[in-house]
RNA sequence: UGCGGGGUGGAGCAGUUGGUAGCUCGUUGGGCUCAUAACCCAAAGGUCAUAGGUUCGAGUCCUAUCCCCGCUACCA
């Protein structure tokens, strides 16, 4: 058995201040992070809870371009809705800061200039795209040209996004500012680089080698891979205005790179919220350094960051990452930029109270292994299936017996039987059991394990009937209720990381606190004579018609998203006049429509077109019933070569626009005309 | 293209060093009736993505193929 820690600092990523935050980021980093930090508290053990909002970076300095408005204020914005989402969801950050803060500021630039001054930099001075008119060097993203892969005059100074292909700025023909439309030139421009290639050994022995059975798989997978593949300097500083400044004489206008920047915001955050302190949770071999982060950030913070904190020297390693894999929604992955998501700020209008419900969803389907699914339905049967019927109803159960058969007091147990210490010795392990799937960072099975002792309880009660004893036995249905009520209480203590809320709920209920985990499990939580309070619910059932209105909320989102997105077809070549004049464009009512037999999309149409009637096949039926049609007025081209669709003569064709989803709607006057008019 | 992770009963997930495939929910049958029609018991249901291979024996190791995700805008 390894030694415990002295002390434990525990990260979650810093959320990108450029959104707000939603199921995704709380599954994926800051729920099982505040799981562990939960556990480690009640378990008394020294723990730091550290996180804040990463708020600088090129996105940001785009949307406040977008929206017209300062940097500064779109993370303003979006650091205080992260920051009361955690809130609102008990995520109980010991310090939740930001990258703007001065400190931070300070404690970045302090690393920089170590480095720096170690020599542990290399400089160079590559050519980068400058924007004349907007005075600024631009990022890959900054630029827009032609790609010269497929031609797309479109493409990223990254990617194509046509043809996928990964492009640097200098590749694009005819390159254009997406500031001002200019054409940039490239400029000199120096840089200091982090020569990660000279780590290479050492993070070999320490990942390779060292982590090879305890970090997860996925991260333990990627790791090696970079590894294997050979580790290049990375340029830690960038020519933005929006950031920390290069501390460094004629270093104007070049901030420290974001991802240079970023993880030192854990640093500073631990710095400004214990100033006393800081050094020990950051430095002390004694302190255990955990980061929680998702998937997409591993290199990150298992090599680019361990590079850098060695490269710094005097600073403690990750002892462990145990990075998520991704939670999608409803069947797509959650995105911010299409607003397919749940965001945790709506949630809580849409479900008052109830963050309990939706932090026990996202943990007991917590992606860990592989990616997985949220669904609202799902969502709805965890609530009503585990939630309402196992957990909630026992505690109910056992309370609202005591007090039928009690008057409220627990009641004193009289000769332990068989059932009663097999149920009590089985609750005596449960403690023990969860803390070390939570040490293993096994969040999800230990939410598991804390369920099956409310299905202890319900068995327990199930096998022993105290309602049917209390005719014949009081002292022996005390007993058993007295038992019931440990069981009851022992769940204070171990629903607390889990579903803090809830917890505190019960404990009111049961009026006991939640003690050290390790007294948990103990069969006298409960004396006595202790007296209860009134049964209250701890969980309410969800209608079937809530749970609906968020699928149609996203539904809603999904079509928004296609209509906004879906290109617009591009000009087709000019045509004269005379060409214009040879279409005969006319106005008819459509008078019969029947279903063409056997086939799926083809309408038989009559259209009353003044002089004559007309049969017209068109290729409507998924979007239209003959019902809808008969009476309308409709656009036809009436001189469009006759053509026969499955044995009927069609007669010109109707117009339609056809919108981004591919719906259709019928082309009609703004009002009734007569049937037959021109359209000109 | 490359590298990493994943593809397991109707749904969502576990499966540690290869040895009879588990859990929760759903379904079906039964029991109970204290409880938010909740609880308890039992049963049915799986070619472990596909095709080969190693082995006495493979979900678990090897090879190839297919699909999803990440590294690759926003983004956990």
């Amino acid at each position: 058995m390894a030694v415990l820690p002295q002390r434990y600092t525990v990260t979650a990523a810093l959320p990108y201040a450029n959104g707000p935050v939603h199921i995704g980021h709380l599954a994926g980093v800051y729920l099982p992070a505040d799981i562990y930090v939960r556990y480690l508290r009640a378990a008394g053990r020294d723990v730091k809870f550290i996180c804040g909002s990463d708020e600088h970076g090129v996105p940001i300095t785009i949307r406040a371009q977008k929206e017209g408005v300062t940097p500064q204020q779109v993370v303003d914005k979006y650091h205080a809705l992260i920051r009361d989402s955690f809130r609102d969801f008990n995520v109980s950050f010991d310090v939740y800061s930001r990258t703007s803060s001065p400190t931070h500021a300070a404690v970045s630039s302090e690393f920089f200039l170590k480095l720096y001054h170690n020599g542990k930099f290399i400089e160079q001075t590559t050519q980068q795209y400058f924007d004349e008119q907007a005075q600024q060097f631009l990022a890959d993203r900054y630029i827009v040209g032609t790609c010269p892969n497929c031609g797309n005059e479109n493409a990223y100074g990254d990617q194509c996004e046509r043809c996928g292909t990964s492009l640097s700025p200098t590749e694009l023909i005819n390159p254009r500012s997406m500031l001002s439309g200019a054409h940039p030139v490239l400029r000199d421009t120096k840089h200091w680089f982090l020569p990660l290639n000279e780590y290479e050994p050492w993070l070999r022995e320490w990942i390779v080698e060292g982590h090879k059975n305890d970090w997860k798989t996925n991260v333990y997978g990627q790791c090696k891979s970079w590894i294997d593949q050979g580790l290049h300097p990375r340029a830690v500083t960038r020519d933005l205005d929006w950031g920390v400044p290069v501390p460094l004489p004629g270093a104007e206008g070049k901030v420290l790179y974001v991802w240079f920047d970023a993880p030192i915001g854990y640093i500073s955050a631990t710095k400004e919220a214990f100033p006393d302190e800081w050094e020990l949770y950051w430095k002390d071999a004694g302190s255990k350094l955990v980061h929680f982060i998702g998937k997409d950030n591993i290199v990150f913070h298992c090599i680019i960051f361990p590079a850098m904190l060695k490269a710094h020297g005097g600073y403690v390693l990750p002892d462990n990452v145990p990075a998520n894999e991704f939670l999608n929604l409803e069947g797509d992955k959650i995105s911010t930029s299409r607003n397919w998501a749940v965001w945790l700020h709506e949630y809580l209008q849409d479900f008052p109270g109830q963050a309990d419900v939706l932090r026990y969803v996202l943990c007991a389907n917590a992606p860990e292994t592989k990616d997985n699914d949220f669904t609202w339905k799902d969502f709805q049967a965890r609530n009503n299936n585990e939630l309402v019927a196992t957990l909630g109803n026992f505690v109910n159960r056992a309370v609202v017996l005591t007090h039928k058969f009690f008057e409220g007091q627990v009641p004193a147990a009289g000769e332990l039987l068989e059932i009663d210490q097999d149920a009590l010795r089985q609750l005596a392990v449960f403690p023990a059991k969860i803390g070390e799937l939570i040490d293993n960072y096994r969040f999800r099975d230990a939410l598991a394990e804390v369920m099956n002792l409310a299905r202890l309880g319900n068995k327990y009660l199930a096998d022993t009937q105290p309602w049917h004893l209390i005719k014949t036995d009081a002292a022996r249905t005390g007993t058993v209720l007295h038992v019931a009520l440990q069981i009851a209480a022992a769940l204070v203590p171990l629903l607390g990381p889990f579903l803090p809320e809830s917890a505190e709920k019960l404990g009111t209920m049961l009026g006991v606190e939640a003690g050290p985990w390790a007294a948990a499990g103990r069969p006298d939580a409960l004396a006595a004579g202790h007296q209860l309070r009134e049964a209250a619910l701890l969980f309410a059932k969800i209608e079937d018609a809530t749970v609906e209105a968020q699928v149609q909320k996203l539904l809603d989102t999904k079509q928004a998203n296609l209509l906004a997105n879906a290109p617009v077809a591009e000009a087709k070549p000019a045509v004269s006049f005379d060409d214009f004049q040879q279409m005969d464009l006319r106005v008819g009512t459509v008078v019969a429509a029947e279903k063409v037999a056997k086939t799926k999309k083809l309408l038989k149409l009559t259209v009353d077109l003044g002089l004559e009637q007309r049969t017209i096949v068109s290729g409507i039926a998924e979007h239209f019933t003959p019902e809808q049609l008969i009476g309308q007025q409709v656009q036809v081209l009436l001189n469009l070569l006759p053509r026969e669709l499955k044995g009927i003569q069609s007669q010109g064709m109707l117009l339609m626009a056809e919108n981004a989803d591919g719906s259709l709607a019928l082309m009609q006057p703004g009002k009734a005309v007569r049937n037959g008019s021109a359209i000109n």
